[in-house]
DNA sequence: TTTAATACTAACTAAAAAGTATGTAATGTG
DNA sequence: CACATTACATACTTTTTAGTTAGTATTAAA
């Protein structure tokens, strides 16, 4: 890793680069917005909008739009009544997807920890992950 | 990955994994104690206060006690006066540090991205760059 | 002519996160 | 006895982020 000084990326500032990773793709929404253009090629404003429950329209935008303004994200439009939009992820989204799924892996065997430290004392092994881990975790 | 509905672990409250982990290592100053915290095996609070520049000893400490609720973080107390008190990674903090650095490989290659296509105009090959962070990930 | 559908935009409010400024405990040293 | 050192705590303000509500453009169908 490298030493803290301000450095400039287009329009992002930032002082190392996983902060400058943070900013792209933190937030509350923006993960969530990035987890379901994964699953799809291509995906509707609406689409999107419903299968991203408790998000509301301008959340979404705005995710999209930092997204697209970050070269995350590729929108196209459809000329047509009533509109019609695709957003897809770039090929510098798709290199996101191995991190994505890393923090998915961490966020996995950090929750496992837990229950199995809860629910039966046991030691825990870091390192294994529980597959069955959504039927332990509190819902 | 997996559907969306509400989890809970411990004091969080999330909807997929990979927001829990975002819970845990986001924020402004986190990722930066967590840098810091990868470097020093331990690491004495004002130590840290000098090392991360801009930080305010209330972010510090709220970001140390967070993680330390979390389970991230050790603290150990030296009763003595002046008072001493020195932080490292738990096991749990300590399987953080693939993500950690992967997300810094990304942020590299964004960041290189941009550089190539600005100062030369150049076209980047990010089928490297995908190949190196698949490494970086698989853990 | 009204309505419906879709993908937004804009103005405003509320909540969360971060920043600032000051205070405290404990004690060894000058 | 004043002062310095260290690791905080507390109250308060500012800034950032998120949420709410309402509105727009376009056109085809009822």
């Amino acid at each position: 890793m490298d030493e803290c000084e301000l450095k400039k990326v287009g329009n992002l500032e930032f002082v190392c680069y996983f902060q400058l990773a943070m900013m792209i793709i933190g937030g509350k929404w923006k993960p969530k917005v990035l987890f379901h253009l994964v699953q799809h090629e291509n995906i509707r404003f609406g689409e999107l909008r419903r299968k991203i429950i408790g998000i509301s329209e301008k959340m979404l935008i705005q995710s999209l739009k930092d997204l697209e303004k970050d070269k995350i994200v590729h929108r196209k439009v459809y000329r047509q009544v009533p509109p019609k939009v695709e957003y897809s992820l770039t090929d510098l989204g798709k290199s996101l997807i191995p991190i994505l799924s890393s923090m998915e892996q961490w966020g996995k065997s950090y929750a496992s920890y837990f229950v199995a430290k809860k629910e039966k004392n046991t030691k825990y092994k870091l390192g294994t992950i529980i597959d069955n881990l959504d039927e332990q975790v509190k819902h």
